[in-house]
DNA sequence: TCATATAATATTGCTTGCAATTATATTGCT
DNA sequence: AGCAATATAATTGCAAGCAATATTATATGA
């Protein structure tokens, strides 16, 4: 019983219900689905949110720190901002200091919105109706792994 | 001090770090990352590794089961099927009681791919390197989460 | 029966998301 | 100064992901 049947065990790890993954996976994209009818009316999507909260709380922001912020691919990052420009929710201009970088600013219109996001966070928090004790727990939780995965992913900086 | 100025905690609640939802999107993000050098060599892309998982529990299976057991449209599956038939891991074919569904199944080399993707989920946890315990209480915790999302998201069968 | 409603899947159009590559600007080194 | 190395952002090509719509099959009801 040595190498024909010693897998007993390595198949339950290939279980739906044991991975790791697959509830934060799941848990996104409901998410995602939960927050569409909320940003619709405001004219953002889900990441252009992400961004809008950055921006909202620091400005301007160069494109390699709404990368860092929000742990994406410039090739992700680039178009979505050309997006929102166009929008007219934001501005980009190349740093005088060093013509590499794009400055992300924010148009009047876009700060503007910010009153209308008030409400998001709240109305979200009503539809999900989870114990909030529980959501910071899983919160911290979700971030400390956050941080290992950092680590752990290789950085494309080479 | 009634409307003008009572949105001191209001605004806090659109902190990027005080967000429910950030931490799962960027570690979603980033889960993928850290899976796709482990299935590139087996030809699967993440969600594909998901239907996999799903088939290699239970086969033949609807486009409707799947659908419930991912939590995923019909719309990211039905081309998300073409494909991994196309790359000859899944057969689809009507069902002959009800011509509606279709009956995914598994070709022989769809069934033989697990062999290969036993070693994954070691090699993810290794590769992430966190308390084992403190993982197993962040997995229920999302259940718990994606329980209450499934319940808050507007089934789409109107 | 046969017309209408419902169910299951597919398609279209759009926005992410990322790896690989490209383009441009700055730094560093000699 | 001049050239290679590095940094920053944009582009390309492909696979999700979903809302809205379309298509085909079954169920329902007068």
């Amino acid at each position: 019983m040595s190498e024909v049947r010693n897998d007993g065990e390595a198949e339950d790890l290939l279980r739906l219900d044991q991975q790791l993954c697959f509830p934060i996976y799941a848990a996104t994209n409901l998410i995602q689905r939960l927050y569409r009818p909320l940003l619709e009316p405001l004219g953002l999507t889900y990441s252009q949110y992400l961004a809008m909260l950055v921006l909202w709380e620091q400005e301007p922001v160069t494109v390699g720190q709404l990368q860092s912020c929000l742990h994406l691919d410039v090739g992700t990052l680039s178009p979505l901002l050309k997006r929102m420009e166009r929008e007219g929710l934001v501005t980009r201009t190349r740093d005088a200091n060093d013509e590499r970088r794009v400055l992300i600013g924010l148009t009047a219109s876009g700060k503007a919105l910010r009153e209308a996001a008030q409400q998001i966070p709240l109305a979200l928090a009503e539809r999900v109706g989870a114990d909030p004790a529980e959501l910071d727990q899983l919160r911290g939780l979700t971030r400390s792994l956050v941080g290992r995965l950092i680590q752990a992913v290789p950085s494309r900086t080479t």
